[in-house]
DNA sequence: ACGACCATACCGACTGGTTGGTATGGTCGT
DNA sequence: ACGACCATACCAACCAGTCGGTATGGTCGT
């Protein structure tokens, strides 16, 4: 049918693979563990991928299309106001929270932290997509800096990557008190911050955006 | 001589598992991995620890007591002004990351990452060991709060969380790109943020501290 | 002072189960 | 009949943990 659909196995063992590596991380995740979670055979496995590392390298970049989609699909996406479209990602960050934490934390910072040091090709994989990530938002931003905060002395692509950071650091608490509160608290300081940065949403103008501060 | 002095190999263990977990994660390091890097044998090393887990339960406590002496030890620990503290605080963390990446990273969030879902008790112990490390940040935020931002409509402890979560999350970059630069423009960003809420170290009294903003 | 006794620290060969990966043969659409 | 896809059996390497044993030094009855 669809000459570019991957062949089921393949799509299976993809998707499996990013709802167990999240969850066990990539070292105590076992190919046989990935077959059993992708009702898929290793023989099936080992045809589609050469070794575990390349199936991890691709499931990588599945999830990028995949989150890619995600985002350019929600509703925020189509405001019109570049600052809009920066607080209304944060409130779908903030709303993805009421999913179990196994959802909604993110495949690649799970996967550098384990792998930075001994895996070069997938930790290069998880900058690449972490920093195309930021480089989408950072677009928005910059916008709304344009707009809001032209005289700003910080940079946009400075703030994409604090507002990742803080999105990381959240599911690392997420995961070890298995609740997501404390990752709400956070996302609602990083709302304060961005409000002070560029005025609240629906403000005409925004204050304080040119304190002093040595170059990000 | 001294009667709690660990004995030499149990140390060595604990403070080589600190440094290879660090750099390969819990799973992907094996006991022998930790026996070469602390020169020691295997039958010394379940001589002293039953198994791989309880080692690293007790290389988290080992961590814990440590960093709890470096920060203590940490000149700005003795400032007077409570603000003057959290500020020092984080200049402190700045500095650290002139360090490698192995080095200044934190084991509890490495290791809870990949251990949340599968090993219960190491997740419990790094969620005690990081919350109780945001405590101690919490008790100089809350008398700078009282002292600068009586009124503020936040609480200590969510700031807290919100600076070890930016933090963890400027690690996880860290890791991604081999390089602190990310993390140092995070720290940037959130030492605005902290200015914002109590005032720049110096200031006498702090202004946006009372914005709106639902319960944290 | 001295030997019997014992606790702690340490050693390294070994084991049984697990792991990533391979070999080989079957099925099915075209 | 051919190749993409999938299944089963298998392997060698590796892993956490075990076990029998040595070295050292302290205690205590005599």
């Amino acid at each position: 049918m669809n000459p570019q659909a991957l062949p089921p196995s393949r799509q299976k063992i993809l998707e499996a693979a990013t709802d167990v590596v999240r969850a066990k991380g990539y070292a105590a995740t076992t190919v046989d563990d990935l077959c059993a979670a992708a009702r898929v055979t290793k023989g099936s496995f080992f045809h589609h991928f050469k070794s575990k590392e390349e199936m991890v390298l691709q499931a990588v970049a599945h999830w990028n299309t995949w989150t890619d989609g995600v985002f350019a699909a929600a509703p925020y996406a189509t405001a019109a106001d570049p600052r809009d479209r920066v607080f209304g990602y944060l409130d779908f960050r903030r709303d993805l929270l009421d999913h179990t934490v196994p959802q909604f934390t993110c495949l690649m910072g799970t996967l550098v932290q384990e792998t930075y040091a001994t895996h070069p090709d997938v930790r290069a994989a998880c900058d690449r997509g972490m920093s195309s990530h930021v480089a989408v938002l950072t677009r928005d931003i910059e916008a709304a800096r344009l707009q809001y905060a032209p005289d700003a002395n910080w940079s946009a692509e400075s703030v994409g990557y604090f507002i990742q950071a803080v999105l990381q650091g959240s599911f690392i608490f997420a995961k070890a008190k298995q609740d997501a509160e404390v990752a709400r608290g956070n996302l609602a300081h990083l709302r304060r911050y961005l409000e002070s940065l560029l005025g609240a949403p629906g403000d005409v103008r925004t204050p304080n955006s040119d304190r002093q501060e040595p170059g990000l």
